[in-house]
DNA sequence: TATTGTTATACTCTATAACTATA
DNA sequence: TATAGTTATAGAGTATAACAATA
């Protein structure tokens, strides 16, 4: 290590400086998201809950009888990525894929009773999560936030 | 297609509900820095950066001298995937990998004339991505969104 | 013995093309 | 012909172990 006295070479480990970024929201977002990705990871693994499976539980909770096209749109996932998550959820019977007499093609998919049991614990414990980050804020300044967050998703160009 | 008249069997496509992960902070950001990525790439594309390339210039530039670990670290990746990302900016003229006298396991990162011209255009393109992205949304609010969100950065419990 | 940069490797996530069965 | 689900596959991004050079 050089000595304290030394001719400053390079910045010490703690004093590297991201000032240029720290200007940009999306910057400040990706921070914080990766702090709160890492926490509710750690808060899904006892359920054997990933994110996305988690997400997954919730918007069939929400809408029963939804195709699997219908939830890889919610989710924001292509198709095929969609059909080993859907696999995993039915192995552990956490959802049902339901044929529909109307249209053989689809599926109808929906919680089991285990499965919206599961949900329904692991909400809670998300609930517990989301209390952790957001400890320190008002609420006020909590609305400011989910608004603010709500509009820059709104102007999404859909430009692809 | 099932008439209008027909039993709702399933909620039409437009009606997919996220109720239930609206409810948390961690959704909405999700969703909302989606937009910001894919605005952000479609901006640093004509640059030839991607966000991880762009943020590797950005750092560099505000820590003349700074080592591959401490570039590694102030980008939350690990110094193995870093090692091609410098590799890639270092073979564009972009930055210099100098040799340092008193520690000859290290290099001093440095930007090139070219890598600080590319650095600082890029830079004026983000800024206008930025100005888009929290169009609508006022000074003050936007302090706010800053503040919640270095705030949730800083509750990180660092529990690995 | 510890650290920097590196190589090799593997695992996850994501994206695309093409197939099947149904409509 | 078009759509739902599926398969196969390829490309990112990310993570760990182990090595050579140097401290």
């Amino acid at each position: 290590m050089a000595r304290d006295a030394a001719v400053k070479t390079a910045p010490p480990a703690s004093a590297i400086s991201d000032a240029t970024l720290r200007e940009f929201t999306g910057y400040n977002m990706k921070r914080a998201f990766m702090v709160i990705q890492a926490d509710v990871t750690r808060t899904l693994e006892p359920f054997g809950l990933r994110m996305v499976t988690y997400s997954a539980l919730a918007i069939v909770g929400d809408n029963p009888g939804l195709s699997q096209t219908q939830l890889a749109a919610a989710l924001a996932i292509e198709r095929p990525n969609l059909v080993v998550i859907v696999d995993e959820l039915e192995g552990r019977d956490l959802v049902n894929r339901d044929r529909v007499p109307t249209d053989r093609r689809t599926y109808a998919l929906r919680l089991t009773t285990e499965g919206a049991r599961l949900l329904a614990r692991a909400t809670e414990a998300v609930r517990g999560h989301e209390a952790r980050m957001i400890k320190g804020i008002g609420k006020a300044d909590e609305a400011t936030l989910i608004a603010c967050l709500n509009q820059i998703e709104a102007s999404d160009t859909g430009r692809s």
